[in-house]
DNA sequence: TGACAATAGTGGCGATTAGCCAATAATACA
DNA sequence: TGTATTATTGGCTAATCGCCACTATTGTCA
């Protein structure tokens, strides 16, 4: 096959016929609890990379996924029974040597949703468990998940910089207190209290729901919130040229 | 195969054992010329979708690349000689329609190259050309390539709401106004001068390279800059808790 | 050589926003 | 009733933004 007619070769291409990546899909799934960040992982029953961790992932069922999202999507809710979060690429990696047995390629993807207890949901078969973001350093990480994660954790920070996602880890409805914590554990980094407040309700985002009981127990009572209608993927940073 | 049985699945696989998406990279290559915005496309001579116009691209060499940016690299210089831009993943589509043959999964990518003539460096077998990006719903686009020129479209927008992006399209030095004119087509949208250069200049992300002459011919020569170490992926957008 | 056209760059100022921190408000509980 | 605890607001200074007019430097052309 000559180097310039990837064209005629795309027309007679049959996937059976020639060498061809494996494809997956891999998540990392994010939840606030206990006033920290953790992600859920699973522990590999099978070779190669057994009794390593891993992000929860799988192949695309041709049958049943329309597309590639849909993958995700039924991954998320086998792992964790959750069907209406967050649920975004990240990133598509692929090279020779992620995975022993081949030319690999994986698709990112990240997910937000408020805490649950994973005996609840997670598959019989793999051990799944919340980890701290701070310790996923001390677990043996299979294939290039470290890295993965790495990029799922970047994109969590800079995109939190300037849209609401941290309102997706909480249970609605939430305090200002509440999303100002979930800011500031997805930043990695500590705000202002009246500036953040400030911005927020400026931004219009969200829609009062009334006045709250005091979520832990102590303290004077707060109102509560939920997303605005339509706000989930607003963005709230000034951008220049406004 | 049940459906808990994955992680087995994975370490039984092999790809030519089963049916398995297609996969392939795409680029939606920008460039600024003649004060538009433009998008290089390719038409294609084979089935299916002869005639028809798309983004350049094509499969994963297994032996050669070794990686899928490398992948886009190589299809980025074979259309265009240019081998230093800015080159970025946008998105990854797959789904059972987008190609008539075949479950295919794509991932795009987009490039900002400073202008260069198409003749100089196409491949002979498709016809390449600068479309301004105005005009590319007037050309037959094969498979779901408005769809992704959609998506590198505004991914293009957003992104240089808040990056430097647009210095990628400009040959160098360049100067504010050449600058700010790349902003205003990229982000469609008007700057305000005085805004905008105090807004650069602070964020320290150029430096100075000499007095220049005017580009184009007329009025007061301008202050010629470049990108400054390190700056081209900096944010230069004041984001709150900094 | 002296207007004029054209583009570059600056000055200035009112309005808005951010950062800071202390004061006040509402609740639980001893 | 007093104390601890958390929520919410007030108020001030400094920085930034949007706006637009003014000055600066060049080429051109009568």
């Amino acid at each position: 096959m000559s180097k310039s007619s990837e064209q005629s070769f795309l027309d007679s291409y049959n996937p059976k016929d020639f060498d061809t990546p494996i494809y997956s899909v891999d998540i990392a799934i994010f939840t606030l609890h206990e006033g920290q960040l953790k992600v859920l992982m699973v522990e590999r029953n099978e070779y190669p990379y057994k009794d390593y961790w891993a992000l929860p992932g799988g192949f695309v069922d041709l049958k049943k996924d329309s597309d590639i999202n849909a993958t995700a999507r039924r991954k998320l809710v086998s792992k964790t029974g959750v069907n209406a979060p967050l649920l975004e690429q990240v990133t598509t990696v692929g090279n020779a040597k992620r995975d022993p047995r081949h030319w690999s390629i994986t698709t990112l993807y990240m997910a937000l949703i408020p805490y649950a207890p994973t005996s609840a949901f997670i598959e019989a078969v793999n051990e799944a468990r919340w980890v701290p973001i701070d310790e996923t350093d001390q677990l043996k990480l299979a294939f290039d998940h470290k890295e993965l994660l790495y990029f799922a954790r970047e994109r969590l920070k800079s995109k939190t910089a300037y849209t609401v996602l941290p309102m997706h880890v909480l249970k609605r409805p939430f305090s200002l207190t509440q999303l100002q914590k979930a800011f500031e554990l997805l930043m990695d980094t500590q705000l202002e209290k009246k500036s953040f407040r400030r911005r927020i309700l400026n931004a219009d985002l969200l829609k009062e729901v009334g006045e709250g009981v005091p979520e832990g127990g102590k303290g004077r009572p707060a109102t509560l919130y939920e997303p605005a209608d339509g706000s989930e993927n607003h963005l709230f940073v000034r951008v220049f040229g406004d």
